[in-house]
DNA sequence: TCTGGGGTCCTAGGACCC
DNA sequence: TCTGGGGTCCTAGGACCC
């Protein structure tokens, strides 16, 4: 059997951790420069508001209803999420983290365990130990799972949060009750077509033909069709080293100048340098993209992305920095606004497996000071050791008003608690 | 005025090899 | 009129996830 946890509304629970007077009202979290809608509480999704909404389209709606809006505090949702993925780890020695919110939890060898009674154990614990409220499904498949959890997402009250698909009675039941555009695996487009033809619930889908589904959803789509039919398809996955690694912005404003794009095409590859220190790889290739404001139809637009190749493995700022500035200025036009750009690296190789050449290839040799930076920042704060071609002045600060403490990852905003 | 930021996998088709 | 039979690698694009 597979358990999956989920956190409820998890940035929305986060900020009720250290806020408990927000228990029970409605509450957000915003994106990246305080964008749009990225987490709301069941209160806030009560008052109408989508996922993604834009926060100034929104602005009225808050206001009235007494919404608390914060800005994104990923400091303190990794935190919190490391808390909670410590003790449902202790539930099972083989555990999938599938995101910041959610892990799968392989019960295998709990043949004489109460898997019900082991779910609301975890359940209740998490909530008590961290406060923040989980959900816990658990069924033969890791798809099924999914399902599961997601009733006893909607059914709080009456399944305490925990549900389990233990025979093929559930199992038909709960497909039937799940809409095909909610099932895992399937997103929009294929749903479209599904319901186009008639399948409207996870049901109908399971019962579709094996042949119809890997024609028109490949593998993939075979693999969950199994999966949902009750045959373990998808296992447990392994931590992989990452293949591609991106630092992408949008801007507060728009950018005009090369020289603006430059700074900070500049910053985001130092960032991307600095993952790929982190994990041990280097990279062969990376890509540089910039585009306009979308959302304008009163400006001409434009969006370019180049590819670079680099003449050897690297993760080096100053190597990814010249590289990624050489892409930029190709792709440049004056004349436009722009409004995002990123900087993505792939191909890699390990760090300790880059090829050497008879000849030499002018791969210069900067892991000592690459290393030296990288102490620097881990002990006076990222970013204390800067390139000169980075924003020295600190202009760019993300657009964050609504930022609340770090509660657990800085020692000055520790709460204070008065008895 | 204001609209996020990451990732993964699969397939078809073209270019190329012998 | 008639024009082989295998392969591999790479890329773009499409689908999906949180």
């Amino acid at each position: 059997m597979f358990a999956l946890a989920d956190c409820n509304n998890f940035y929305a629970s986060c900020e009720r951790v250290f806020r408990p007077d927000l228990i029970g009202k409605p509450v957000v979290v915003l994106s990246n420069n305080d964008g749009c809608v990225i987490a709301r509480s069941n209160e806030a999704k009560a008052l109408g508001i989508p996922m993604g909404a834009p926060a100034f389209e929104f602005e009225t709606l808050f206001s009235k209803h007494q919404v608390q809006v914060f800005s994104a505090n990923f400091a303190l949702y990794g935190d919190m999420s490391n808390r909670v993925m410590d003790i449902l780890g202790e539930y099972t020695p083989e555990m999938e983290i599938y995101s910041i919110d959610e892990v799968f939890l392989k019960l295998q060898g709990f043949k004489y365990v109460d898997l019900h009674a082991y779910g609301l154990n975890m359940q209740k614990r998490v909530t008590k130990s961290t406060g923040i409220p989980i959900s816990v499904g658990i069924a033969p498949t890791k798809s099924l799972a999914k399902i599961a959890n997601k009733i006893a997402k909607k059914y709080t009250q009456q399944t305490r949060s925990v549900y389990i698909i233990n025979s093929d009675e559930l199992r038909i039941k709960a497909l039937k009750w799940t809409k095909v555009e909610d099932v895992w695996g399937i997103g929009r487009q294929h749903a479209k077509r599904l319901c186009a033809l008639g399948v409207n619930n996870a049901l109908d889908f399971v019962q579709m033909d094996k042949d119809w589904v890997q024609k028109h959803m490949s593998i993939v789509g075979l693999r969950l069709h199994q999966d949902l039919n009750g045959i373990p398809t998808l296992d447990l996955e392994e931590v992989q080293p990452k293949k591609n690694i991106a630092t992408t912005r949008s801007f507060d404003k728009n950018f005009t100048t090369l020289d603006e794009l430059k700074e900070r095409v500049t910053t985001f590859a130092v960032s991307c340098a600095e993952k790929l220190r982190k994990q041990g790889s280097c990279c062969n290739s990376l890509s540089v993209f910039l585009h306009t404001n979308r959302f304008r139809n009163d400006l001409p637009q434009y969006a370019r992305s180049m590819v670079v190749q680099l003449p050897f493995a690297s993760n080096s700022n100053y190597e990814l920095v010249k590289y990624a500035n050489i892409a930029l200025e190709r792709i440049y036009k004056l004349g436009y606004h722009y409004k995002k750009a990123g900087v993505i690296v792939f191909d890699f190789t390990p760090e300790d497996a880059t090829q050497l050449t008879i000849f030499g290839n002018g791969n210069p040799n900067h892991t000592a000071i690459m290393h030296t930076i990288d102490k620097l920042n881990a002990l006076y704060g990222r970013q204390k050791i800067k390139l000169a071609s980075q924003d020295l002045k600190r202009m760019w600060v993300m657009k964050q008003e609504k930022l609340s403490p770090r509660y657990t990852t800085n020692l000055k905003d520790i709460i204070i608690v008065k008895c």
